[in-house]
DNA sequence: TTACTCCTGGCC
DNA sequence: GGCCAGGAGTAA
């Protein structure tokens, strides 16, 4: 399930191998999964095949959990790996299964997959601007951000009551967290995720501001979360499963007290604490 | 604020 | 055979 760590770890391979590459083509091998402007009519894919190929790359980019691929004449595309998306590097005419949506043939003989077999994944067009523009609307401030203060992080996510891990997890407010890592940080600041979010205090906002931050570097350390599909830009799993505190550790001893890790429901996503260490609501 | 929808693989 | 996982959009 690629958050922000997994997505990161894809830019950061996709990137050396993409920037300044020209798509020679561009094969869009379905049309549901793209997002295109309407004068694309009924087959996106049609639309989209000529509006990518001949482009030059020019910047692999990434906020919150969309990967931003910028191209060459003011375009581009922001690019959704779902919950079970991947985009790794091949060598020329490797085959595909039909859970590869995208390839994009670049002109060293490189071809970049898009797999996404849940197909939650989407491609987002951005015809006249850079990929950000597409969305911009529904991302915010990626939490990484170093722009991002402890200031205006609380105001983001503070004065509403709705609880503390449905604010973290709404990518307008600040992108980048899923339910595994909004999990490990609400753990790891010692905050109970039903917390209403306007009770924070402004020490519980550094901490938590804190330790999300530590807890997606220490992940992106480890090449992200694998718990099945998710593969880096080189088809490589990730590192980190066996690192995580709290998130699927249900019943388990607590790793901080002597409590034991409970899974209950929170905005409606199965959700993993400690009810003795983080601080229940009143 | 909650529930449903999309979709498929994996698991019981 | 049915249920679960889950990001994000939409409907109630």
């Amino acid at each position: 399930m690629p958050e922000l760590p997994e997505v990161e770890t894809v830019r950061r391979g996709l990137a050396p191998r993409c920037t300044g590459r020209r798509i020679g083509r561009a094969e869009f091998r379905r049309g549901d999964i793209l997002i295109v402007p309407e004068e694309a009519g009924d087959d996106p894919a049609r639309w989209a095949a000529p509006f990518t190929g001949g482009r030059t790359i020019i910047r692999v980019g990434r906020q919150g959990k969309y990967l931003l691929l910028d191209m060459d004449g003011d375009a581009g595309w922001a690019v959704h790996l779902g919950m079970s998306g991947s985009m790794v590097v091949h060598a020329e005419d490797t085959p595909a299964d039909q859970h590869t949506h995208v390839i994009l043939h670049l002109d060293d003989g490189v071809e970049v997959h898009y797999r996404a077999p849940r197909r939650f994944g989407r491609w987002i067009a951005a015809p006249c601007g850079p990929a950000l523009s597409a969305v911009q609307d529904r991302v915010g401030i990626d939490i990484l951000d170093p722009t991002l203060d402890v200031d205006e992080f609380a105001n983001r996510l503070g004065g509403s009551r709705a609880t503390i891990k449905s604010r973290l997890m709404d990518q307008r407010l600040v992108a980048g967290l899923g339910n595994i890592y909004a999990d490990e940080a609400l753990f790891a600041a010692a905050v109970h995720p039903m917390c209403p979010a306007s009770d924070l205090d402004v020490g519980q906002w550094a901490t938590l501001l804190r330790c999300t931050r530590a807890v997606l570097h220490r992940a992106l350390g480890n090449g992200g979360t694998t718990f099945s599909s998710y593969r880096d830009a080189a088809g490589r799993r990730g590192g980190h499963s066996d690192h995580l505190r709290v998130y699927g550790r249900e019943s388990e001893d607590c790793l901080r007290c002597s409590g034991y890790v409970e899974r209950i429901k929170v905005a409606g996503r199965s959700t993993h604490c400690c009810a003795t260490c983080q601080r229940a609501p009143v």
